[in-house]
Formats: structure tokens, C-alpha cells, sequence
DNA sequence: TCCTGTCCATACGCCGCCGTATGGAGTAGC
DNA sequence: GCTACTCCATACGGCGGCGTATGGACAGGA
């Protein structure tokens, strides 16, 4: 047993990388061996092919990067509207990107737009959980819900400009008639 | 002068239908040929390569496809909510597939990302005066703006159930909340 | 020390696509 | 009927990526 020299972990987080900024496509087997400064050769040992590999990926983004919101704004306590501040907080520009390159993946191949049900609906379920803390009414939770994810995702593939306003400011006012 | 047998026009509609259901790297000469039932041999004549005809792609869809919903949603007259109302109807599936796909390719694309900015501030502009035109307070119009466009396009790249309700059912509820 | 298991390098055949070159078809105008 | 113009077919060279085969290199365990 060799210490694993270029594990698994790391070619699916480079296929991450390369989906992220390029889409599916993108991520091909020989630029990422070039990128990890290693040949294909270790590829074909670790993965069957290159469906293999985004199979994997979507795996740990599934598993892994879904929960990591929920975790990180439910750390320290606070209440509801706290917290769905915090999740909005989250959304830089930074963190959604293999999020924003699998929605536009799973427009064309069923078994992602799948995966992709399967995580929108529980992050959908934590956020009625909050919004019901502070809202009564059951259509106005699903309301409110329905446009704060829409907003999440929409925002990152919209290019718009405010007049006067700058785009946090904007945000900080949509944000607050959402959570009123 | 021959009728002209596979003009431009063909080319670039083909395109963007490869566009719509592959995202740009699905726009290959060789297939699109296929599809049209001739070789590349003519494409070579109306093009000078790939990167022409994606340019000449994004040109029809800035200068045409861009204003006919404005022009869809203007034909028969009506108040500022109904037009609105008729807006929110065109974001058919169908309809969207090709905004959808510039906006992802607007991610990676600075060129594509400027062209993307100014159609959506054209689209934003129309919003603002068709919201302006019941609603007083401009924070207030911009915030509903934002949802608005944000839904639009949000809608498309999300998947969530909504246990007892269905989707058009929800999407009555915030279309309501965004016309009171 | 030898062996075994893990990972990598290299080389190969294949395919799909790009862009070019060249020689036509087919039609319109004269 | 000749010419000119528009569009297409075919063939070619090149490139980049896929997946396979094979032979190591390197470390741990016996």
C-alpha cells in the first residue's frame, strides 16, 4: 500500500474546478491529468471513463456541498430571520458556481435534472421550515420561499443595472421585504 | 445570382437551436451541416469560421428575439398588470431555451456576458415602467423589478415540488403578490 | 529481500471536428 | 449559349481528446 499519491478526491475536485468554470464539457480527461500535473494514466485507474468521473462528481456535490449552507447557518444561534440572512449571505459569486454549471447541465440530461430535484427540494424544505417560523399563512410561506430561491439562483445569471442604487443595496432592500 | 438555397439565416436558426438543447460547444459545423442535409463546404462560405457564426448567432438574438416579447406583450392595448400578466405567460419552456443557454455561456464569455447586460437592461427598463405605473415608491419598483426578472429566469434553472400544490398554481400565488 | 498493491508514463489506434483548397452544379442575366 | 455568381461536394492535413495496453516506479508488509 503506496500513500495514495493523486487519490480519487483530487480529480473529482479538479472535475469540479473545470465544471465550474467551463461547464460539462470542460471537463475532459487529459487537461485535468495536465493540471494536476500528472498523466491520464492514473485516470484510467482510478475511474472506468469520463462518465464515471461526473457521475462521482455530481456524488460529492450532491452529498457533500448541499448540507454545507445548512450547517454553516445554523452554526451559532439566532433565529429565523437571522439565519435566512446568513443563507443569503452565502451566495457570493464564488460558492455557486458548480451549483449555477449543474442547473444549466441538468436542462439537457435528465439524470442530473434528477440529482438536482433531489437538492432543491430539501433545500427547499429548510427554507419553509424558516420562513414558517415568521409567516402563518402556508401560500405566503410558499411565496416567499419560491421567490428567495429564485433570487439565489436568479441573481447569478442576470446582468442588470440599478440606476442610482448599487446591486448590494438592492439586494439588502429585496432581502428585507422578503423577510418582513 | 442563384436562389439562394441555404442562406445565413438557416445556418444561424440552426445554431441556435443547438445552442438552445447543447450550449454553445454543441455548435459545431460538421453536425450542423448534417442537420441541414449539405456538407460544410457552404458554411465556409458565408462564414469565415466557427466564432462568425456564434457572433452572428448572438446579434439575431440581441436585435430580434430581445424585443419581441416587449412587442408580444404591447400588441392589444391593456392596463401596466395585464401586460405584465402576458409577460409572465411567455416564459414558456419552450420559449426561454436559448436565453437560458447565453446566460450560462455569459459566465465564461466576457463579450457575451456585455451583450447579456445590455439586453437585461433593456428588459429591466420596460419592467420599471410597466411597475412604475402602479406602484409609487421607487425602492419599491426596483424591488419588485429584480423578483420579477429573477423569477423569470430563476424559475427555469430550479426544481422543486410544492407538496399539495402544482407549479402553475404557486406560480399564480407570487405572480398576485408581485401585481398587488 | 522479495512481493504485492498502488499509481504513473508512454505509446498506440481511433474518432470527430476545424479550416483550406479545389472543382464542380445550378441558376440568372446578357 | 456564354458568363458570372452562388452555393455545395469532396478530399486533405492537422489537432485534441478517448480509451487501452503495457511496463515500470515506489512504498509497505511478509
Amino acid at each position: 500500500m503506496a500513500t495514495t499519491r493523486t487519490p480519487r478526491s483530487e480529480w473529482i475536485d479538479a472535475g469540479l474546478r473545470a465544471l465550474a468554470d467551463g461547464g460539462p464539457e470542460a471537463v475532459r480527461v487529459e487537461p485535468l491529468a495536465r493540471a494536476l500535473g500528472v498523466t491520464k494514466g492514473g485516470f484510467y485507474w482510478h475511474f472506468k471513463d469520463r462518465r464515471a468521473l461526473l457521475d462521482e462528481m455530481l456524488d460529492t456535490w450532491e452529498d457533500r456541498l448541499v448540507d454545507e449552507a445548512i450547517r454553516l447557518t445554523e452554526a451559532g444561534r439566532s433565529d429565523a430571520r437571522a439565519r435566512l440572512r446568513r443563507l443569503f449571505a452565502l451566495a457570493t459569486d464564488e460558492a455557486v458556481q458548480v451549483d449555477l454549471a449543474v442547473r444549466d447541465w441538468a436542462r439537457r440530461d435528465p439524470a442530473v435534472a434528477q440529482r438536482l430535484r433531489r437538492v432543491d427540494n430539501r433545500r427547499m424544505d429548510y427554507l419553509r421550515s424558516q420562513f414558517g417560523a415568521f409567516v402563518d399563512d402556508g401560500d405566503e410561506v410558499e411565496v416567499r420561499c419560491v421567490l428567495a430561491i429564485s433570487l439565489w439562483i436568479g441573481n447569478h445569471f442576470i446582468a442588470v443595472d440599478h440606476g442610482g442604487r448599487s446591486p448590494t443595496q438592492v439586494m439588502r432592500l429585496v432581502q428585507r421585504r422578503l423577510l418582513a
